[in-house]
Order: C-alpha cells, then structure tokens, then sequence
DNA sequence: CGACGAATTGAACCTATTCAAAGGGTGTGG
DNA sequence: CCACACCCTTTGAATAGGTTCAATTCGTCG
C-alpha cells in the first residue's frame, strides 16, 4: 500500500566470517572494559582470545551448558534469549561488535544463563574463564568496568521488568523500538533506520507478545506514520510522536 | 471461614534500630563479599561503614537520586521498587539482613536504579562509593564475588522478564511464594510460613498484576489446600501442588 | 516466474483489569 | 477488656485488551 518496495537493509555477506590481527586488536579496544588499556597491554589481553566463526541462526552458547567461555563480538549481531517450556521464544537483548556474552562469572560449576544465536554472519573472539580470570588478576582496573556493565545492565532488565508490569503491548513495543533505533540507528531517507534484520517474531519476543499483537501495533504505527517498515526491517520516522506513545520511560 | 484467627507471623519490634559492635562484624562476615577476609581485614572493613536505623515504611534510598552509598542490611527487611507513572508500584526483589543494595558501580555521576523502602525496622550500614573503592583495591578478592552477585541478580531479572513474558498471572504467583518460601520461609504448624508482612498489594507488586487478581489468585489457591493465609501472611502447605501449577521454573 | 516465509487482517474467545460493594482481622483508645 | 475504626481482603459483574485460530496478501529469493 505505501511506497516500501525494497528492503533498504544492507546485510553483509562476509564469505569467511574471520577477523584480521588488525580486526582483533580494534575490536579489544573498543570493548568497554579493555579501553583503557595500552597497545602492549591489548597485545598481552588478545593473545588469550581464540576466534571462531559463525553463520545466521548458529547457536554460539545454550542456556544451561556449562558456562567456561566469555564472548566478546569482534563482528556481527548476536541475539541473547530464552526458549520458554511452550516453545515460545524471549529475546533479552541484541548485541552488536564490541559487546560481551556469556560467563564474566569467576566461580565454577556455573552454567550460561542465556542462549546466544548468531543474528547475522558473525566473527566471536572467545577467553576461557581461567585466561579471563587471570587479566582480571593482572589489570585490576577492568574488572570494575566489568561491574559498571553488569549494573547497567541489571539496570535494563528491571526497567523491562516494570514495563512487562505496567505497560500495555503498543507502548511497549514504542519504547522497544526507540532503543533499537538509538543502538542500531542510520539515518536514511526513509528515516532512522534500524540495521538489523527485525521480523514481527522477533519484535513480539521482545515486547512478550504475540507475533500478531505486535503487527496490529505496528500496523497501526505505521497508519500513524510514525515508521516504515516491510519485510523484516524497521524505520522510524517520528521519533518524537513514537516516543509520546512510549510514555513513561524513565520513572522514579 | 477457615480457621486462621490470628497471625502467625512474629514481628520483631526493637525500640533502637541499632546494632551492637558485635553484630555488625558478625553481619559483615556473613556478607558475600567479605565471607573470606580475616577478622582483621574484617575489623578494618568495619571502620568504613556507617550506621543507620530505619522505621518501618521509611525510605532507604530513592530511584533517580545521586548514587553515592552502598547499603547493607545489618538487621531487618528491605523491598527494592519502582513506581509507574501512574503510581503502581512494582516490588523488584525482597532483601534481608547480610545483602546489599545501593550502588556498587565505581563510576561517578550515577543514580540509585531503585527505590529501597525498609520493610520492617531496620539497621543498615552505609559505605561511601569512595571507601567502597578503596576496599575494592585493598582486597581485589572481594570485587570478584561482587561481580558473581551481580551476575546472580542479573540471571534473576532474566527469568523474571521471561516469567512476565509467557505466564499467566496463577503460575507466576505460584512461583514468587515458592521463592519467597525458600528465602524467608519457616517450618511451622500451618506449614512452610513465609516470615515477611506480604500484603496481596505487595504480591500483586511482585506478579506485575492487580490486587484483586493477586487475592483472586490466592484464594483459589486455599481452596485448593495449597496455601493458608490471612491478613498480610502466608505460609505454604503443599510445595509439591504450588510447583505443579508454576510449572516452568528453570529451562532452556 | 514460482514458491516459501513473513505480514496482515478478521472474528471468536478468554484472561485479567476495573469499578464497586461487602466482609474480616488488627490494633487503638476509651 | 471491649468496641470501634481502619485497612486489608474478598467477591461480583461489566469491560477491555490480548490471544488464538484461520484465511489471505505480500515480499524476497531461488
């Protein structure tokens, strides 16, 4: 009906989904809680990653396994979910390069929390919880950056908590897609553009809905002309009118 | 109808919310994160905290304040909560004496995520964010259980979104009064009794649903032989019947 | 172009919320 | 020590929002 024949989506399709030495060292680098530290020190921290490669939709660690990796993206998207008893499935978040996944957790006997699934071709640098633990020993700095992700990030989760609590499905799914649009965000013609593949499925395992709530809302969005989308992608293009849906954001 | 006159439940009423010298290293030992260190470790531990007394309903901390203490409970009960917009309250996680709240991030210009309400009568001892720190850097020990803390609450947030997510408001409720019940619960003639004032507000706060659905719930519950209940109590006499009903606890 | 997977839409059903009113337990003050 | 008032709890009935099931349309890729 509107004007949205082609999926403005660029997906890269990286035959060898491996990393240059020069790749890796950027990418520690940029991982929050390596920044700080000097080439000689990045070169000490890379030499204890190994680096393996991954194709959409491959599991790169299952909830329950026994967890003896850490995780850091060096490429690609990846997607942190559960699988509830029913089959239906719970998206917790999606990662992009320079993010980390799995076991930070330094006791044994300790298993991954979460299923992470590649969402596009993907280069993974893992560490081994005994190598992670000993930068750890070495920089002590890094593990308090280490902490102050944690935070943040038990912070999100509570935040989703009470949205789960108090909010109907089209707020929402706003505010959902408000924080896509901030992390995945290209400005494009047809608007703010969220550069991942983004189906109905994966915005109702998100907003703990069902895939035909979540496209009545966007439908509805859309009517609203508050974005465009199609065939897995999402843009926005009312920021402001989305987020006068989303309401209550940040509350006491 | 049933008979269930009087509550079982024994509140401790001290007049001084304070502690003695001695239970504040006994505390301070019990505490994750100080489990391991000697008693003359733990003695200069000690030195850093201060102490606070709190009545019943009194305000710890509040949700967007300046993040500049870590509390922990010397002695008491302590929700963790949000309020919406609309002024519904959500209980984000029950905590008692020998766990923290607060701020363990290192980083300046934060805000406490939660509001922390006391409970009952309460002691709690406070630590700067920079003594903290400077515990953190004398005992590198200690910031690695903190950080295994964090990833325990983390995990717990996930399951948490995940139960919002999936399960009706019956199954969810079943859940929490398991949970409560393994954390505060004490054998008693009328079963497993949850020693915590638990309004159906607060287990309502808890579901992410009304008071009415809450009571709805709990009700059925007694009926079903399940529970025994009263004014702010409950106690669990068949855990095998309420596990049946939560069904889905730990999966994939 | 054809086929498969994704998205949309409709209608019936159901769970949970909302609004309202009545029934208890607790603790306080007479 | 009793009685009353307050708040918590329960229950009912009407409603709204979401889910479910089913059928159709639309895009994308081979």
């Amino acid at each position: 009906m509107v004007a949205r024949k082609r999926s403005p989506l660029k997906i890269k399709v990286t035959e060898e989904h491996q990393c240059s030495v020069d790749l890796r060292l950027r990418i520690l680098s940029q991982v929050p809680f390596f920044q700080h530290l000097s080439p000689a020190e990045l070169a000490f921290v890379n030499r204890l990653f190994h680096e393996k490669g991954f194709s959409v939709d491959d599991l790169i660690c299952s909830a329950g396994d026994p967890a003896e990796q850490l995780f850091v993206i060096a490429d690609g998207r990846v997607k942190l979910l559960h699988y509830s008893l029913t089959g239906k499935e719970i998206v917790l978040d999606l990662l992009t390069a320079g993010e980390f996944f799995g076991s930070p957790a330094t006791s044994r006997a300790e298993v991954y929390q979460d299923t992470a699934q590649a969402q596009t071709q993907a280069c993974i640098l893992t560490i081994g919880r005994d190598d992670f633990r000993q930068i750890l020993d070495r920089y002590p700095s890094v593990v308090l950056k280490v902490l102050d992700i944690m935070s943040a990030r038990l912070k999100a989760a509570h935040e989703r908590v009470h949205q789960l609590s108090v909010l109907p499905v089209d707020q929402r799914l706003a505010g959902i897609l408000l924080r896509l649009g901030d992390k995945f965000g290209e400005p494009r013609e047809v608007g703010l553009l969220i550069q991942v593949r983004l189906s109905r499925d994966d915005l109702a395992a998100m907003a703990g809905t069902t895939t035909e709530s979540a496209s009545r809302a966007m439908s509805q969005f859309q009517k609203d002309g508050l974005i465009r989308s199609g065939r897995e992608w999402v843009a926005i293009s009312d920021r402001a009118g989305l987020e006068g849906i989303a309401g209550e954001e940040f509350e006491t």
